[in-house]
DNA sequence: AAGCGGGACAACCGCAGTCTA
DNA sequence: ATAGACTGCGGTTGTCCCGCT
């Protein structure tokens, strides 16, 4: 009954990764894509559990991710997806070309949250800070408002926000994008039209619907990600434990990559 | 210069839904 | 039909770094 475990539990190394692995790692990848996880850690020569090169993979190896703090372009956007989604940030990432949930989690945690609560905004319910009275504080759980985050939609299972009685009326055809004047926040209007055509959700994001699409075709790898890959790796040379250099493929075209994974294809053999 | 505290972020943990032998 | 693996997600923790005293 059942399938094999994903990872031998004994013998599976835990904590950072070292250059070695995310070399090995990145290898297989390009070379193999994306498929089964469990079985990337023995093909792929790491003492790690699949469940843990996966993570590797997409929150910190993968070419198209960006680097560096989120701009503030895309820090209001991830105040007015919070406002509507919560915390459902694989949700929010995926509406951010670039950035990962566990970033944007991270970055909500420790700057977003304390901003809004600087600027007198409630981070969970994105309402103004207002000294609530007693009598309310001890409302039962059951007398909540729709939902935690207070928010004034529902969520579709197709992720698209839908309005509800109670919701503000949406302006039709309205700009896209538009403000909250009690909260100074960034509305983004598409985002709550009823349209199911996912790519009209955020005009600026229609790329990354595609680049998403192009990513998840697996490989082989494309020209145009392997121009990712070229274009996002400079960050790598500003670690200092190691660049690129000590991966072993700095400077490739898809010509000596696939020279190079042959080579060690054949090597395994 | 050393110690301390807080910020930042990578990585782990555990759960839930889905898949498959 | 079902047990148990797989996958993805959100919450939490651990660790490193930096600024302040």
């Amino acid at each position: 009954m059942g399938r094999q475990p994903c990872c031998d539990k004994l013998g599976v190394k835990k904590g950072p990764w070292t250059a070695d692995e995310d070399k090995k790692l990145i290898n297989f990848i390009l070379t193999n894509g994306q498929c089964c996880w469990r079985a990337v850690p023995k093909l792929a020569g790491l003492r790690r559990c699949g469940k843990s090169c996966r993570l590797r993979w997409t929150n910190y190896l993968r070419p198209d991710l960006k680097r560096g703090l989120l701009t503030e372009t895309e820090e209001q956007l991830v105040i007015d997806l919070h406002a509507r989604l919560g915390n459902r940030w694989s949700k929010i990432a995926a509406r951010l070309p670039g950035r990962t949930d566990n970033e944007i989690k991270n970055h909500w945690n420790t700057h977003i949250k304390k901003k809004l609560i600087k600027m007198g905004i409630d981070p969970v319910t994105h309402q103004p800070i207002q000294k609530q009275p007693e009598n309310e504080k001890n409302q039962s759980p059951n007398t909540k408002t729709e939902n935690s985050t207070g928010n004034h939609h529902c969520i579709a299972e197709n992720d698209t926000i839908l309005d509800n009685s109670s919701s503000p009326p949406m302006t039709e055809n309205s700009s896209s994008i538009t403000t909250d004047e009690s909260s100074g926040l960034l509305l983004d209007n598409n985002f709550c039209s009823n349209n199911n055509n996912e790519s009209s959700f955020i005009t600026n994001n229609t790329f990354w619907i595609e680049e998403e699409a192009l990513w998840n075709n697996n490989p082989p790898i494309s020209n145009e990600a392997n121009f990712l890959w070229e274009e996002n790796c400079s960050w790598l040379l500003d670690c200092e434990d190691f660049g690129i250099h000590d991966f072993g493929f700095d400077c490739f075209n898809d010509f000596e990559l696939n020279a190079i994974n042959t080579t060690e294809m054949e090597g395994k053999h």
